[in-house]
DNA sequence: CCCTATTGACCACGCTTGTAGTCAGAAGTA
DNA sequence: TACTTCTGACTACAAGCGTGGTCAATAGGG
């Protein structure tokens, strides 16, 4: 599994949300901010077929896009390599980083505590 | 701040480590594993100087090289960046990637709790 | 039935990255 | 002194990336 770039990663987004969009589907859906040419947006799905991290099937003369590589996976894996890229494998300072500099929500410290807590276990 | 790509990082992990190296003490420095011709390795010095990340003082015939970026600061960026480019910037997602695949250890765990257990003050 | 909009296929282009080679000068070595 | 070595400066070069243009065929609107 080959690597994907950020703005490539962007479209798997729409299409982890949406499985089955055609071209056009995708470039309307990142409108949103995302000013991206339709030509810029089929550049990037053309080569995450290449990749393999899309098939399509034929819809009349246009293609409909579905992800070939699972979301979780597919992020578990980004974030282990960045931990270890940038964090020489330990995932605490992470952590540390970005509540000091995020400030992480109230929410978001629940969150982790209960997470932490199921792990204990 | 520009960006500073994978192999570049490497390098300003040893000047972070050990500010004012030479180029040939870099290159021997990373010589555990990675196994770059030293000309790479000047290669990425003279790239990093040039974005501004690194900063020299000659010394005789050669330059020592001193960050000119903070290594935390650096860090708790990056993190951040990654945490919006893939995780839509919710950082809990992270962590729960991470301890599933990653088998956080029990340390890690600790460390965790105790830092949750700060930020709730 | 003709024109326009849309689609995939292919091409372009400048910037970054990883990976070094060449060159000319200085410094140490025989 | 003549040769080897080390240094920075400059150059190279293919692959990846972001951005989009061209072209030929087709489908849909009037």
């Amino acid at each position: 599994m080959m690597q994907i770039s950020a703005a490539e990663l962007e479209v798997m987004g729409v299409l982890w949300e949406t499985p089955g969009l055609a071209a056009s589907d995708v470039h309307e859906k990142l409108g949103d901010g995302r000013d991206w040419n339709v030509r810029t947006v089929k550049t990037f799905l053309a080569r995450l077929v290449e990749k393999g991290a899309l098939t399509t099937s034929e819809d009349g003369r246009r293609y409909l896009y579905f992800p070939a590589i699972d979301e979780a996976e597919y992020k578990a894996k980004a974030a282990g390599q960045f931990v270890d890229r940038v964090f020489s494998g330990r995932a605490a300072p992470l952590v540390a980083h970005l509540a000091d500099t995020r400030g992480l929500t109230n929410d978001d410290i629940a969150e982790l505590e209960k997470l932490l807590g199921e792990l204990k276990k």
